[in-house]
Formats: structure tokens, C-alpha cells, sequence
DNA sequence: AAGTGGTCTAGACCACCCC
DNA sequence: GGGTGGTCTAGACCACTTA
């Protein structure tokens, strides 16, 4: 009469009254409003705000980084996933699909789902994205902080109206930054927002802020960075405040940030000492369906 | 999602069906041609052996492409949409999620889906992953080119089984090149592949063929690419490959690729002379849905 | 209140893998 | 053949936006 959760551990779904470890695991999911009659129903309950697709996901989440689910295992089928959820195949497939996209699972065929080495702790090591310089501080267990060298608004020129697909002359906020770990500059970042974008930002404090927390705060939601790398010796005017001899190697790194619809938000240009920093990304790649010949 | 490329593989993609005379249907989004005549009916055929929501997207996108739908435009409903393309809801949306994913269009819950600005000619050249040597060479109308250094099997020291999660000792495919743009030296790439991995790498001539490729041909699903990048001073093994005098930028990019199970295949060590080249990329960030309180 | 996207379902058929 | 993932459908309800 008990649907069991996957070979281990049999006691997560479909029980009443323990199940807490499930509970907590999908969300607030409150057993005691329970119907007292439907136990495998409690698995996951529409009492939650998180979409079912997205509570199926962290339950099997869960049971991987718990160590339920060894990589290389395979899940059980997608029906009998179904039953034990109480959802939907598409809305499981839905879940399943996000797993994916995490890099914590892999479909075969006609062979089944099986768990794929990442996911877990390497997940979080290596982000899909940019690593910023406030999470690699985070990372290392360093105290980040900023110098700042400009903090207004002026007039944009016309290649900042162009990068930025404004009108030249549009008032644009200049943030200029030294950017240090436990008091070593580590990179000089120098950015522009179009003021109209983000009116507060003459007030903040740039010494500790994230420029970038406060963009998402101003309700901007920044999608895309286009990006360009490349290695340069150091100039004159640079190296004194990275403490570094003239020609010495730094990191550029200039970024377009956009929003969803597109429009230019950000620009960004960070010069980071070559010694003293290192980017870290993942890049992954969508399976492909192209076979050449069926 | 959001995310693809991270090899010289651009070109891989079978496109069977060109699908030109379809797009109309979409873009007309004639109110006036209802059921009465039942033109829209022959949009998307099953022929075809693409699945559908691809073909749907690919319709959608052409118009994008072709100019009909201009940035900030809003599409037809969904409800229209699946009328005008004689396909179901789920798989309508399983299209435009596609499509989302590449940057080309954006939703807002009670609005409608608008074009993104992007997701054109920008999205090709700001691919979603690092831009590869070869792709780089094809934007910019150069002949890449490789002079190989070494191209051997030689037991695995113990860092590189550690980096590659072999035994000391397995057989390792080295394959060391110089890689020209127009015969102007640009990088120095060293790789390394277990050799059981694909066993027919000796035989290869890399002067011309890419790496990428046969790895993908011998049947491995290169799916991540954990990546650090960082500047270098150029030392004086690497200098005169290079063409450059010793003490100039060079640009690092060291990458593990793995496969769907998170097996490492590839360990890979690129040296980019500073001047003479500029990774690409653009990176994308998942919408977050991280309310502090609800 | 009407329009629109977001979620979910139950059931169906097909394509692939392995016995 | 039987099991399994991949695709697709028609219809339903909910949540958000706009009026």
C-alpha cells in the first residue's frame, strides 16, 4: 500500500505521519491539514506556492545531494515516477527537464534516466555563469570591498551612446572602483548605467554595495552579458593602483549587460592583475538531436 | 537554459527541411482567413522529421529573422498561435521556451510574448558559449590552421589522471599544437585525451581536423566545460611559438570537458597571445525566483 | 471583467534499446 | 516483445495585467 520513493529510501513518500524529511525538502506542504485518508497524496501537495514541477525537481534534488541516489544509478521509470509523485508525465518530464539543465541527470532512449556525477557540490564550484567578484570573495573565505574613484552622472559620449543604444548626451551614471580582497587590489572595474535606469544610484555607497545587487533591487532584470576577454600589459595610468609594475599582464574583461527584452542595461569593463585573479565559468552545451542519417 | 556551444561544432546541425513558404502563416496573423478556408491548417506538416515544437520555433524565428516581427513587437496569444499552426498549447509553448532560451522573445505573465532585440544576427555572434578557434576564424573570413607539435600516446603522469579521474599510468592521447589564423601564429594548445576513449585519435591528421569533431564522431557527448581563464606573462619555452618577446600578455584558458555522465573526456590548455586574440562569449542568466517572503 | 500567460492532467502514439 | 523515453493533444483551472 506504500508507494516507496526510489530503492532507499523507502520512508520519504507515501508515509503519513513521519515524513518529515519530504516536507521540508518541498516546502511548507503542511501534513496536518491532510486529508487523513489519501497517504500517498501527501507526497506533494498543491498547499505549497512552488509549481509542482518544481517541488517534483527538488525532491529528486535532494535525494541525490543526500547521497540517495548515487551517480551512475538509474531512476526508476517515468510512470512509475508518476505514481509515486501523484503528478502528471508531462509535469514530471517538466521536472526532470530542469535536472538536466543542472547537469544532475542524463535521458537515454530506450534506457532510462540515471543520475550524472555533478549536480551537487561540483555544481556549485563551477557556475554557468560568470563568477562574480563578490561570490569568488565568498568563495575564498576573503573580505571584498571597493575604493571608489568615481561615483556620478554625466553626459554620455558617443561611444557610450553607442554601447549602450542610448541618445548621446543621455545623463549616464560613471561608477569607477578599485576593487580589493583583505585590503589587496585585486581589479579596477569601471562601469556606466543610464541614470534614468536606476535614479537612485548617486545615494548608494559604492564602498561595500553590489552595483549589481542594486540594479536587480531598482527591479531591472538582467539576463544576458555579452562579453569579450583579453590579455594586456598594464599602463601607466592603471598600475599604480593595482600595485603593479607598468607592462605587467592583466585580464580584461568588457561586458554588455541586458535586460529581457534586450535593451542594453550595463556597461562594464573590469581590469583585473593577471597574478592575482583567475575566472571561473562552465560552460555547457543542450544535447543535440542531429543525426546525420537516421 | 539556458546555453549550447562550446566546440567548433557550429555546424553540425542537419537542417533537412528548408520550410520557406510556411512563415507566412505566422506572421500575417490574418483575423480575416478563420476556419473558412483553412489555409493555416497546412503550416506545420508532419512530414517532416523534425519533431514539431522544433518546427515551430524554426517558423517563428525565420520571421524574426527575416524582419516581420520587429523588437518589441507583441505575438498573436498563444491560443491564436496554435490555431495559426495547427498544434497543441503544450507544444506551442515548449517552442517559445526554445525560443526564450536563445534570447529571441520574452514573456510577461498578463501581457503576451514580445521580440527580444537579440536573438538575430546578435545571437551569432555572441554565442552562448565560448567562441572556438574555428568559429572564430569563419567570423572573421581567416583560414585556421594547425602545426602539430606532438600527437602521441604517452602513460598519464598523476596530475593529469587527477584532472582527468584516471588511473596513473592509462594511455593518454597528447596532441600539442600551434594554431594559425593566415599562417599569423595566435595560441598554443595542448590537450589530452584517454586514449580508450577514441582509440582512433593517433590516426588522425591534425593539421587540419578538429579535435571537437572527432571526439564528437567517436560517439562522446561533450556536455560541460568547467573552465578557469586568466593572464600570463609569456615564458621562453612558449615565446618563440608565440612570436612574441618573452614577458608579454598571454591569455590562459585551461578546461576539463565532460560528457552527459560527468566523465572527464578532455583536458585542454590553450595559450592565446595577448595582442592577437579576444574570446567571445555571452553569458546568460537564469531568472530567479528568490522572494524573500511571499 | 476580459484577455493572456503559467500550470497541470490523462491518455495516446511513436522511436529506441535490450532480451 | 516488452520496457522506456520522446512527442503530442484537448481541455481545464489559476494568476497576473489591463481596462
Amino acid at each position: 500500500m506504500v508507494h516507496k520513493w526510489f530503492s532507499a529510501t523507502g520512508e520519504v513518500i507515501g508515509v503519513r505521519s513521519p515524513a518529515p524529511s519530504i516536507a521540508t525538502a518541498v516546502g511548507t506542504a503542511d501534513p496536518s491539514s491532510g486529508p487523513g485518508t489519501e497517504p500517498a497524496a501527501a507526497a506533494l501537495l498543491t498547499a505549497s506556492p512552488e509549481p509542482l514541477w518544481i517541488q517534483a525537481s527538488n525532491v529528486i534534488r535532494s535525494e541525490i545531494d543526500k547521497g540517495a541516489l548515487q551517480p551512475g544509478t538509474r531512476l526508476p521509470p517515468e510512470r512509475e515516477l508518476c505514481a509515486q509523485l501523484n503528478i502528471s508525465r508531462v509535469t514530471l518530464r517538466k521536472a526532470l527537464a530542469k535536472l538536466v539543465e543542472e547537469g544532475a541527470l542524463s535521458a537515454t532512449h530506450g534506457r532510462g534516466w540515471y543520475i550524472s556525477g555533478a549536480g551537487t557540490a561540483t555544481e556549485r564550484e563551477w557556475p554557468h555563469t560568470l563568477e562574480s567578484f563578490t561570490e569568488t570573495a565568498r568563495r575564498m573565505r576573503l573580505v571584498p570591498h571597493s575604493r571608489v574613484l568615481r561615483a556620478a552622472a554625466q553626459p554620455a559620449s558617443l561611444d557610450e551612446a553607442e554601447l549602450l543604444s542610448i541618445a548621446p548626451g543621455t545623463p549616464l551614471f560613471h561608477l569607477d572602483r578599485v576593487r580589493l580582497l583583505d585590503d589587496v587590489p585585486i581589479a579596477i572595474d569601471i562601469s556606466a548605467v543610464p541614470l534614468a535606469m536606476a535614479p537612485d544610484l548617486p545615494a548608494v555607497d559604492f564602498e561595500t554595495a553590489s552595483l549589481y545587487q542594486v540594479l536587480l533591487d531598482a527591479g531591472l532584470n538582467l539576463v544576458r552579458a555579452d562579453s569579450t576577454i583579453e590579455s594586456r600589459e598594464v599602463d601607466p595610468v592603471d598600475a599604480p593602483y593595482l600595485d603593479l609594475d607598468v607592462g605587467k599582464p592583466i585580464l580584461l574583461l568588457h561586458q554588455v549587460v541586458l535586460d529581457e527584452s534586450g535593451r542594453p542595461v550595463l556597461s562594464s569593463l573590469v581590469k583585473y592583475s593577471g597574478a592575482r585573479y583567475r575566472l571561473r565559468t562552465s560552460f555547457t552545451r543542450q544535447p543535440r538531436f542531429d543525426r546525420t542519417a537516421p
